[in-house]
DNA sequence: TTCTAAAGGTTTAGACCTAAACTAATCTCA
DNA sequence: TGAGATTAGTTTAGGTCTAAACCTTTAGAA
């Protein structure tokens, strides 16, 4: 059996899906966060499926590489991590493969024997920038029927909304160097 | 190794997770994509922790459960893969969890002899019931800091951008009776 | 120095999901 | 009617992720 999700009728696309949820009460707040997360559920499944489509490859190994292309000089395992907000035994693998098709290497930390230094190589470098091209086009379309000045607003709420839950998920401050 | 993603300093935020996909360009409208999913990643990963920890339940488990909660004369198999948008395969194996634990029920259906209708038991209703209660409650939390105009202003917005999501991942209407 | 705790990375068991092959029942229509 | 297509559900093999146990190296304190 195959799902589709672009298979929602128009007319039912607030029944379908996430918005079941929301049968108890009709606050507006909750009637919203089932709203956003079909939104961005329905953009991340239209992405991960192009990438498959067109470049053979994972959301999450797409991700990685991101990570790495913004770093030339490479990331430690550890780092990786943290930023991608998976767990190291997940790190392993990706980078097992990763390294295994020539996208990325690991070489070995001068300051640290227990930790490696991973980086994209030429080959993953130039792949990553051809993909990013293509993924930065389909996020343009996706938001294609928005006005510059709602995408605005829409951003700058967002940015509130993120700074709100990073406060309430982390009340402590830590101090880092 | 535990990944704790509330781990992220307030002043880095914009900098770790999915934001990194950013490094080709500067649009508008892939920043404001970045950010919403990192919003609702953020909070969807919440969910399902607090779900977790309050009620050792994982979140597409309840989901499944809210599609049931809302339709008392039960549903198809079929009708619960498309709503939830998994496979039957899926569907089957969530189905056989929850009904040794006593939450919904197969029974046959009268007019199709291939087909289950599964409903929730008595006691998967009142779980359900006590769970989503607390849910809302964790969504007006996490909204709290957006006044009411704020939120109707989003919810507006992000109704045309599904809209218009559907409309471009379904451009031939399909009829249904 | 040496003991202990912590950190970097790997391995393993298992949760959750998919795609594809499969069985059985139903539908279509010549 | 009856052959082929379709639909409902299950099974199986495999992908991706996590948590926890584990080993090695580093850092801190007595």
């Amino acid at each position: 059996m195959r799902i589709d999700q672009s298979r929602n009728l128009l007319n039912q696309a607030d029944e379908l899906g996430h918005e079941a949820r929301s049968d108890l009460g009709d606050h507006a707040a909750l009637k919203l966060w089932l709203r956003m997360l079909a939104c961005s559920t329905q953009i991340e499944d239209e992405i991960r499926k192009r990438l498959r489509l067109r470049f053979d490859i994972s959301l999450p190994r797409f991700d990685y590489m991101a990570q790495l292309y913004r770093q030339p000089e490479g990331l430690k395992m550890s780092e990786l991590s943290r930023f991608l907000m998976v767990t190291g035994g997940n790190v392993t693998g990706v980078t097992d493969e990763l390294v295994r098709e020539g996208m990325v290497t690991r070489t070995n930390s001068a300051s640290d024997r227990r930790s490696w230094i991973v980086s994209l190589t030429a080959e993953g470098h130039a792949a990553f920038q051809a993909m990013a091209q293509e993924h930065e086009q389909w996020i343009l379309e996706f938001f294609s029927g928005m006005d510059a000045s709602t995408v605005q607003t829409l951003y700058n709420h967002l940015g509130k909304l993120r700074v709100q839950l990073v406060r309430q998920q982390e009340p402590q401050t830590k101090d880092r160097p």
